[in-house]
DNA sequence: AAAACATATGAACAATTATTCATATGTTAA
DNA sequence: TTAACATATGAATAATTGTTCATATGTTTT
């Protein structure tokens, strides 16, 4: 048995065939694995979730932010920026200010996902 | 009032203070947040998302999940083990084959709220 | 109006990373 | 033992990404 990459594959080919089958009806679209994967980037950086953990206490400028951090402004502001494109966080004007707050319920529970599956690692 | 950046920040200098406070004590330590981004950025590939999903249906050896996903054995060789590294995935010998299947429930769990977040958005 | 404040953003650089290629390791069959 | 199979891995390359620096945008105060 050939695959596409011209690689002899392994001999269990009837349960080979079957996953295959059941894979591609399952497995979601090729835009919606961009997307996911996007999303999770979004979370691999210590920054960014450090960020997300200032704003489970309270909504916070961007300089009330980099402060609590010990960040520039213009690392906060990009990081920001990333934050607001996945709509993990809004924001709002408040004279000089923008105030930036947590969009959604799903952020804690990703984080707290994750740290229970490295607590149990 | 001056950041350890030499930046000034906006004047709402006790609700800052405070937030500062809360947050430090909050914030899980350097190791753990560390751990969580690199986590975090295991998700965030689209090929071991979509290796996630084969063993969301089976078990399977390496030669299969590269079938199934139309790679070569060996980018699904070092896809494998970044995934077995952070204890998404598990392995057995069996003869010739090593069998890879999901180690954990969390995997399902932070994809599928990656999912509703985006389904969402 | 000008000055000061708060934030955003483009360019540049360093660092990280996913895949490919070649090859090494380990298992089974002949 | 030798050949074939299944997987792992080191090196190299291309692509992505986080931060800094300089500067632009937008708001408030004087």
């Amino acid at each position: 048995m050939i695959d596409r990459h011209g690689i002899e594959c392994c001999d269990t080919v009837e349960v080979h065939e079957d996953l295959c089958k059941i894979v591609t009806e399952t497995m979601p679209s090729e835009d919606e694995l961009y997307d996911l994967a996007e999303l999770f980037k979004v979370f691999g950086d210590s920054t960014r979730i450090r960020i997300l953990y200032v704003l489970f206490e309270s909504e916070a400028c961007v300089c009330d932010i980099a402060a609590c951090l010990n960040m520039s402004q213009s690392a906060i502001s990009h990081q920001l920026r990333i934050l607001k494109q996945s709509k993990l966080v809004k924001n709002r004007r408040e004279g000089k200010s923008i105030i930036y707050s947590l969009a959604d319920g799903h952020v804690r529970t990703i984080i707290a996902q994750g740290r229970e599956h490295i607590e149990e690692a």
